[in-house]
DNA sequence: ACGGGCGCTATACGGTGTATCGCCATGAGA
DNA sequence: TCTCATGGCGATACACCGTATAGCGCCCGT
């Protein structure tokens, strides 16, 4: 009997703590979505039984919690912006790139209240850029507003994407060839104005579109900076 | 024996269809949330096994997929708006309104492309109203961003008002009473800038808040409209 | 050396979505 | 009218879920 064959010692595989388990946690759902993260998987990447993670986490929900605000890490901005537009802006694709990085967290974005201590610093290097450009409540609502718009923009994208990728086909092509249900509604005829966006729209990158929007909405809050009372 | 002890026949208690369960399922979520819709319950809400429903429905998804565009029949206008403004102005409200009613749907916004018949022909009418104010890409951007805006504003709106509800305390007073862990956090003196805001905010109603971003956006629409090139 | 506390595991419970199968009632054909 | 096929429906079953509970075993302070 050589060493190889003497059993592992039972328990003490890894030592565990939070962090981990929020690694682990990220690393399931980047690879199969938020649906793949159950406890008992999570567990089971730790060589840990599904009940040792309720020393460290009180529930499933604030594991998702805690994802969430891991990934607001990579949110952080990493230097002083130049002004508040470029904070702003920064912000906007930062979090959608973090989105396109860790598609789940497009249906946890806005789901709740963002309180961990990294979203925390996000928000305070936000507000920060724009201190003293108007007074504190129109400050809040243009920051707001901004994050309201690219919440928004950034589910609505990752829907589209996760539909092309299911159907195979990208949103234009996607009813002429065989969007099995919505091009019979659009050869019924009662969606005329619908019929011919579709049919005369240019399709344009995901990006571009999101960096479109963003631009209005910053041109808004510009205005609304400049003159406080607006 | 009475007509009473008479056994129930044992099987066709209700004829059943599409739209029984639908409404079964949306009373449900009315009550307790989108957690409290599973398919034995939607059935034994219509006195049915659960497998009974397969024949109706293919999957638990597409049951909240019904029930969304179920409630988007209550989004669609009620008549001609006067102008785009007010089209678009009408849709974020009623959205809204809707969304303040079933508070699941916020958890469902965004989250997959709305294509039953009733979000068509939401789409479709708000087409129709910005028909010809500019070319066909531009009035797209601007029903995306729009939308975008008040889809991100309404979940956010709904989470906190759960997290109001769950603590008792309204975000503004919620730190400085016993808000357990912010407190602490803004205690630690990293975040001034949050602080500040926090401290000499206003506490605005949240249905002004959100007609105020929206009209921040519409009026940055309006800008982009009168010159599609912007 | 011993005792207490704590971290961990095993077990268990009540629930979930849905695949499979077999029954029974109904309608069609002889 | 009798018979047979069909199709809708129920029961059953499977794999999995989140988490409450209880008890075991190790480590540390004394």
């Amino acid at each position: 009997m050589s060493v190889w064959d003497r059993p592992e010692p039972p328990h003490p595989p890894v030592p565990l703590d939070r962090g981990s388990i929020i690694a682990a946690a990220i690393a399931l759902a980047d690879e199969g979505g938020l649906a793949a993260v159950s406890v008992r998987k999570v567990a089971a990447r730790l060589n840990a039984g599904p009940m040792r993670l309720y020393g460290y986490i009180s529930t499933k929900d604030q594991l998702f919690d805690l994802m969430v605000d891991e990934v607001y890490a990579e949110i952080v901005p990493g230097e002083r912006p130049g002004d508040w537009r470029e904070a702003l802006r920064g912000l906007a694709h930062r979090t959608r790139q973090a989105a396109l990085r860790h598609e789940w967290l497009a249906d946890l974005l806005g789901g709740r209240p963002a309180l961990g201590p990294n979203s925390l610093a996000v928000t305070e290097a936000t507000l920060a850029a724009l201190d003293g450009l108007a007074d504190v409540d129109t400050v809040m609502r243009a920051v707001e507003t901004v994050s309201a718009y690219f919440t928004g923009a950034i589910r609505r994208e990752v829907a589209d994407l996760r539909a092309e990728r299911a159907t195979g086909l990208s949103k234009r092509d996607w009813q002429r060839a065989s969007g099995p249900h919505v091009t019979k509604m659009l050869a019924t005829g009662r969606f005329p104005a619908l019929s011919r966006a579709v049919h005369d729209g240019t399709e344009v990158a995901a990006e571009v579109s999101f960096a479109t929007g963003l631009d209005w909405v910053l041109d808004a809050v510009a205005a609304k900076l400049a003159r406080p009372a607006g």
